[in-house]
DNA sequence: TTTAATTTAGACTATTTAGTCTAGTTGAAG
DNA sequence: CTTCAACTAGACTAAATAGTCTAAATTAAA
């Protein structure tokens, strides 16, 4: 199986915009981490905007989607699912020292594109729906509003991995996460 | 009082940097929005970074340490004080809309500049320390972990008004950080 | 009022930016 | 082997970028 040069494009500038930014992450850089010709890239991709926007729909959506894609355990609760979701976090190294990539990338553009904004949205609401849909059967207890509790979680995931990355690590990560889960479980029965 | 050059062009810095991101901002946008020649601000500024920096400390930095400066009301718990501030956020249509500056700044910069990171992160630290010292002569538990909640608060805040400034409104930063305060009583006595 | 320092003015430069264009190369299908 | 489409190659362009420089205007001090 051969490692395309869409591919190889798509690797890079996922790798690049991450630490970077959008604004942050030029042409030049992206042939040099490549090492590909102009010719070849522009291909691909009509235009940097664009080649930005496949990386958030094949690269940055299929990662964030794999955190919430946990197997039930059999006979688990649904809660202890999310809580083992949200602890699996940890265990990406590039998550936890830079932040979750779609949020970067949201804040940096969803307040000045709309073409970004849509596609990052998407995401969000296909996350938050694939947390309501193991939430709902849990044993939360149901006048919990189930809507905000999902958006909750992601909120502190997100906000737990958005501190500096100089002074990130996985103990910091898990040490705040763990009022988090702590909540969690009080809202069972 | 006269409203000085310098103060014109922090304050245009400040707005322009919060919505555009210190990359998506040019110097010339700046001059525009001020309406001063080039020279004026490199009379005052040696370079955008060392005008960033200083937006930071003088702009950004009040602001952030305004929601905890919070008097004590006679005879309340101080976790009650806590929650005050919490939900004063809300009232900051610019904060809901757009999230935290020095969370946003944060997350372009730190990964790629060192200055910005301690800049950054002095302010991070006086926040967690005011909030620290909020937390501490409250009625919270003392077997809970003081400096990972106060961590905790600033993540989830923090997280709650990262989302989608499209999407985002009063109601649902309430909606959301509604979680955050049941925790915070559940910590009482 | 004279002098000196501060501030304004904006033309200019060197570099970087995203994107274009034409020609050449490669590889698969017939 | 030939043909044609897919792909590579990189020189080139126009605009934007951060920053420099010298001169003029303004302000404050003497």
């Amino acid at each position: 199986m051969k490692y395309s040069t869409r591919d190889k494009i798509l690797d890079a500038v996922y790798k690049l915009v991450y630490i970077n930014g959008y604004n942050g992450t030029s042409i030049d850089m992206i042939l040099k981490e490549c090492a590909i010709p102009k010719g070849s890239l522009y291909h691909y991709f009509k235009s940097k905007k664009e080649m930005v926007l496949a990386v958030v729909k094949e690269r940055i959506a299929p990662r964030m989607y794999e955190f919430y894609d946990l197997k039930k355990v059999k006979e688990e609760d649904s809660i202890d699912t999310m809580i083992r979701a949200i602890l699996k976090v940890s265990k990406k190294e590039e998550l936890v020292k830079f932040g979750c990539p779609l949020n970067r990338l949201n804040q940096e553009m969803s307040p000045v594109d709309d073409d970004f904004d849509k596609a990052i949205n998407l995401i969000y609401e296909r996350m938050k729906s694939d947390i309501l849909s193991v939430l709902k059967d849990s044993s939360i207890k149901p006048d919990v509003d189930m809507d905000s509790l999902a958006q909750f979680i992601i909120a502190t995931v997100w906000g737990s991995l958005s501190l500096s990355p100089k002074h990130s690590s996985k103990k910091r990560y898990l040490n705040i996460i763990n009022h988090l889960i702590n909540y969690l479980k009080s809202l069972k029965h």
